[in-house]
DNA sequence: CGGCGTTTTGAGAGAGCTCAACATCGGTGG
DNA sequence: CCACCGATGTTGAGCTCTCTCAAAACGCCG
């Protein structure tokens, strides 16, 4: 789900681009809250430092991610935004958009609409995680982004990639794509996996 | 964070309780959505039946959780809620809930900070399940949940609970929290525990 | 006191992680 | 066209850590 298929045109106009380079921050903690920030290449950690000065990770941000929504309901951030791999950001400012909220209702139904499909979301990545079979979890895995036609399952990035989102080492994702494809439960084609279980 | 915190007085009246027996379903697959859910005593699994016929389940949401709130902007449910335990859960009619913050912008700004911190809490909770070991996983939620004071970690429910919130058995959390309290990072308290690292 | 659920400690096994080696693919440049 | 290179993909072997099963101490409440 892109900014572009919710966000009202003359507010993604408003949009700010900033280049940042490794290791630099994009806010800290109990900075005033600027808005909310798309991920256009790169990635973003939201940390929090605790007491012992260890680095906490809250969450790790991606290209084509928003984040920092709740930022629009508080006056301050409540824990650092840093790149380690440098990245580029766009900024929608706060005033703006809780403006455009709040006289377009259209405008706010479709965020509402937004949030509440990646709470959806993150709430089934959740209830995957409580699972300790590398198969199994793969297999909630294809159960839950097959297509609407129930068999074919996209596959976006690389293997690796999709074996950081399950919590499983590439080594672990690769033994499980190979037991279930021996098994004739899945079919490997490029790009896409497909399911035999009828 | 309780509805009673967030949604308009009026709204919170229009609430329309349902007990519902073990085993029963809330609703279906396909079935038009009626609102938004909030359950007040039991467990509600969302669940999707997969091509052969299995479970899939999406989340659990227990007592005080809300849940559903994707069906405000969804003609149809995506899955089927059913409880095992038997469960009282209270109904917001969607029709009111919208209409209310297509009227009401500060009703419908306080339901988006709900799904904003709601998002906020769930990405930290699926950062943390990306920590294999148990102790670290533990210090992880200690270093999350910390109260201001920076030192004091209040514990909700039994530890057996929090050992299901952090995907550990609850043996893995009992000797966690016996190791990190015998090296002196944390003190044990009832119902909460003291942060030593200074 | 008796019963039940939580908390705690012990021992063993299994599954995924780690380290390592190699294959494969796509792009780059001579 | 082919050699090279890096990243992805793949398979193997051993180890560590948590899970599982078991048993006992503890606290709470009727």
């Amino acid at each position: 789900m892109s900014v572009r298929d919710w966000l009202p045109t003359h507010l993604q106009a408003a949009g700010i681009d900033r280049v940042l380079a490794p290791g630099q921050a994009l806010f800290r903690l109990g900075d005033r809250t600027a808005g909310i920030y798309e991920i256009l290449r790169g990635q973003v950690h939201m940390v929090r430092v605790d007491a012992s000065g260890r680095e906490v990770i809250l969450h790790v941000a991606a290209a084509g991610d928003i984040f920092a929504e709740a930022a629009l309901f508080s006056p301050t951030y409540h824990c650092d935004a840093i790149t380690r791999t440098g990245a580029t950001v766009r900024l929608y400012p706060k005033a703006k958009v809780l403006d455009e909220f709040r006289h377009n209702p259209q405008a706010a139904e479709a965020f509402m609409a937004v949030l509440a499909r990646e709470i959806m979301s993150l709430r089934s990545r959740l209830e995957q995680r409580n699972i300790r079979s590398a198969r199994e979890r793969v297999a909630h895995f294809l159960a839950v982004n097959v297509g609407t036609d129930g068999r074919t399952v996209p596959l976006r990035g690389t293997l690796k990639d999709l074996a950081a989102e399950l919590g499983l080492t590439h080594e672990a994702l690769y033994r499980a794509l190979a037991g279930l494809a021996s098994d004739g439960e899945i079919k490997r084609l490029k790009n896409k996996i497909l399911l035999r279980n009828s």
